[in-house]
DNA sequence: CCGCCGGGGAAAACCGGTTTTCTAGGCGCC
DNA sequence: GGCGCCTAGAAAACCGGTTTTCCCCGGCGG
């Protein structure tokens, strides 16, 4: 036993070189035992009485230390829109949840405040405080899209598709609108009514273009379509619109599960039945929907794996992969609950212009 | 002009030693001006210059340097159990927002995955990369609370009370309590049921005694209480428990908003009518709960407010100040909706023990 | 005239790692 | 037997800040 002078009972943290003063080495070697260092050679027992050490002090590699020597942080940052949005609930915790696997942590930073995020985004790059940078919040008008390029900072979009990136995890959003859409034909639905979000917005125009290609394919009549925020209040104020310029809807389609409970409100309002008078569906699946009244038809997306993908993607961009475009497998899941039904077949039997 | 050798054309990032010869001076004086340090004096025309080359380079403290020499990372952490939950949303958003503020980057563990992260908070703390902790998931035999006395990291417990810890960061739960139970008394109810959390959780027992205290207080019948996860599915299930033991009761007092839904589900499907046989009420108001149907009567939390609150508190334990309890303000206001109604005056119109 | 004091800032040590360079010894080879 | 090479690890230079110490200089009192 060589250690005799390392203080064993300091409550202090133990650092490379207490390791390495127990090990009987020096901390260059530790250093480079610990980082997997190919041109390191050593004896499997030294290595092996390094390892012990980080063992028994617990050792425990200083961040800061690590990041101004030229490592990485090993932190990335996660950029949404709003974070009480289930949909960004889910991606969020697939994104902390793979970080951690991979060993990195996660900095959170959410864009409702819009109070200087871009600025707050580029700070933590400029200060070294992340390796890379998740975004999920990209309108094609965000500031953070004029100074990303320039800068060499990893980063990737999620559930946005910035075109030319070249960077984009993205689900598979046309086929859902498909399956829903598909759904609704089956039951025999022609005249639908889809409710979409804020205009210019990635997923936005992918799910309306990919329920305008399946129905005009399918021969039924152009859907209506109305826009509104994505959140319980832009669904209702859309599905009322829509109800009333257009009282041959059968079904409505909802860009959202917050947007499709305020659909619900508004049918319920205008005092229609669902699926009666007018049948619901939804992008987007939680258990919250098998709750609601009526339990609401949904399209299951896989967002935890989208956040896990999208963390996969940055983490091959930081060992020096070039970045690229990743379509997140798995097919929507029609998650058939008690909102949608065949169609009604004479005129709507609730007052439709009269919410109350 | 004294920059003549400043690579102004440089595209890296400047550092503290640039900015010191941009000035004209040495670096120790920058970082002295920069963190304000009362003991140094400096001629104001000095100053002056020193923050103009700061404004000129773009300047960015390393934070790894920083961290290193001793400086606090400005970085917080925050652990909650459950990203899903609006509740844990809007108090993470609140922590976030006002981090920011103050100058903090927030990074985000959840406890769900439930692998390891009492652990992985710990390491957050070992390897310097948070001054402190806000901790929203302490169960009472959470492993995380053994070893946090010990260490001397600053800390906080946000929305939950650690016996004797002197740190807890809360909300006027009891209030809350009673603001409901006196919306359901002075509508005339007497006979009310409560949805509550997991057992030994904080905020669990605190609405629950508050409902208590109150019942007693006012005379009435004690109430008939069923738990249940904090989510859809044990608001359901405590719900239908309550429904078919307890067919006298006329209101439902649910402890979270998910429960709620979950408990509005459950009298849906027992047949019962909102509120016709039965009022439902809950703690936590979020703009979801005015499109439930019927729209849902709730508490309204400052739960932004709590989040705020506790970085606060942390930073105040940051600056030095010893650690204290604090019982965020703001009392608790219920939302009326149309989930509340005067009691039904015979039994209840529905088929109560038979859910679909 | 000299010593003291305080303002203004320079110098240097230090934080804990990473990475490149260097060296001592042992071995095979010619 | 001398040489180069390989192995195993030592040494030292850095990364970019913070903080303590030190120094110079001018003014002022004795």
């Amino acid at each position: 036993m060589r250690d005799a002078d390392a203080p064993l009972h300091s409550k202090q943290r133990s650092r490379l070189i207490d390791v390495a003063n127990h090990a009987g080495v020096t901390k260059s070697v530790v250093s480079r035992v610990l980082n997997n260092d190919r041109t390191l050679s050593i004896r499997e027992e030294t290595r092996t009485r390094i390892l012990d050490a980080v063992r028994d002090l617990g050792y425990q590699p200083h961040t800061g230390a690590r990041a101004l020597a030229g490592a990485s942080t090993r932190a990335l940052a996660l950029l949404i829109p709003d974070l009480t949005n289930p949909v960004y609930s889910r991606i969020t915790r697939g994104a902390v949840q793979q970080a951690r696997v991979r060993g990195f942590a996660m900095l959170l930073a959410e864009d409702s405040a819009d109070f200087g995020v871009d600025r707050q985004f580029a700070d933590l790059v400029a200060s070294h405080r992340v390796d890379g940078l998740l975004i999920a919040s990209a309108r094609p008008d965000h500031p953070l899209l004029g100074m990303l390029p320039d800068s060499r900072i990893p980063h990737v979009f999620v559930n946005r598709v910035v075109a030319g990136s070249g960077r984009n995890i993205s689900l598979q959003i046309e086929a859902a609108s498909q399956a829903a859409l598909d759904h609704l034909l089956a039951l025999g639905h022609r005249r639908i009514g889809h409710v979409s979000g804020p205009e210019q917005l990635a997923p936005t125009v992918s799910r309306r273009a990919g329920l305008l290609g399946a129905a005009a394919a399918a021969g039924i009549p152009e859907p209506s379509i109305e826009s509104g925020e994505f959140n319980e209040q832009g669904g209702y104020a859309a599905a009322t619109r829509l109800l009333a310029d257009h009282p041959d809807l059968t079904a409505i389609y909802a860009s959202t599960l917050n947007q499709a409970i305020g659909v619900l409100s508004a049918v319920h309002a205008a005092g229609l039945r669902i699926p009666g008078d007018i049948s619901v569906i939804s992008y987007d699946d939680l258990p919250l929907a098998g709750f609601l009244h009526p339990p609401l038809t949904a399209i299951a997306m896989p967002l935890m794996e989208l956040g896990q993908a999208a963390v996969d993607a940055l983490c091959a961009q930081l060992e020096g992969a070039p970045p690229e475009d990743v379509l997140v497998p798995g097919a929507p899941e029609v998650v058939v609950r008690r909102s949608t039904g065949p169609p009604r077949s004479g005129p709507p039997s609730g007052t439709a212009k009269v919410p109350s």
